[in-house]
DNA sequence: CATCATGTAATAGTATAAGTTACATGAGTA
DNA sequence: TACTCATGTAACTTATACTATTACATGATG
């Protein structure tokens, strides 16, 4: 649908790292992912700033949680992120003498502010902790899906 | 802020229009966006084509409202417009295999989807002759404020 | 000190909107 | 008919933002 995917991909990295013990490498997280360790790094430059995470040099280095999932939401990583753009319309000039530009800009800045306010609400109110109970919901439907067809011989 | 100002220029030409009884050109439109004819042509495409608007050729031509201003919504130019993406973020692939990503797209596209629908729905409930009306206010405020400032012989 | 992994700058690739040029088509006018 | 104006569109260029890659410095481990 569109485009910036940072977001999605740094929830996919620290899922994936609260699965693992041992410090994960952006090599990893990466091959994951299908793209590069520097995209990786990069995204994640902000959690660590902010204490979300840590990072390790060296041999048996790598990225670890920093903090339990129940106290990382995603407004959290988005705002480390940089807080990106969420709505993809805007204005074409800022402070315009023209009285319908007016009247257009702040009819549509309305809706967008009603918009990006929404999305954040939202994102303040999942925390890694909701995304990880999910993902284990999916393993139990998946194990309760191969029993079933180991019982029955069937793949459809 | 974000790019995209199609959705504010197709307004502006179209509460413009409404102004002038003469059929408007292109051109003058141009002018008054700071752009070139032939992006307001492309724009103006799709509403032609859903009957917004007509276009005539030749000398005295130019584009003019076929509708009443009360009965064309920002939804019906939205759509006219190809249903542009609104929300800047998505996903990294689509079909993923991973359980993770499953649940991170999941829950990513609830308030993705949410945050549309918002947008979608404030955009059927204003009328172009709502925005008429916020410019008539507009030029009401204006009038007021040059005859304060003529009787005090203020400028500030 | 060799290796591994992060940190980051610099550069290139890609997608989409915006801007421009060029030319065809049709409508009015001398 | 010939001329001019304005739309209709394709093709190309530019602008912008995210994504990807390369290169190299820094620090930690064995």
């Amino acid at each position: 649908m569109s485009r910036d995917s940072r977001l999605s991909d740094v929830l996919h990295i620290l899922l994936h790292m609260a699965y693992e013990r041992a410090p994960v490498t952006s090599e990893a997280m990466a091959r994951s992912l299908n793209t590069n360790s520097v995209v990786v790094r990069r995204i994640m430059a902000g959690l660590r700033d902010r204490g979300y995470v840590r990072s390790e040099k060296g041999h048996g280095g790598g990225w670890v949680l920093s903090r339990d999932l129940s106290e990382i939401t995603l407004l959290d990583i988005y705002l480390a992120l940089g807080s990106p753009a969420l709505v993809s319309f805007g204005r074409r000039s800022e402070a315009p003498d023209c009285l319908v530009e007016q009247a257009v800009n702040s009819n549509l800045d309305k809706t967008l502010q009603e918009a990006q306010l929404l999305m954040m609400t939202r994102f303040g109110e999942i925390t890694l902790a909701k995304l990880h109970a999910d993902v284990q919901a999916g393993i139990a439907d998946r194990r309760h899906l191969a029993k079933l067809e180991a019982a029955h011989g069937s793949t459809s």
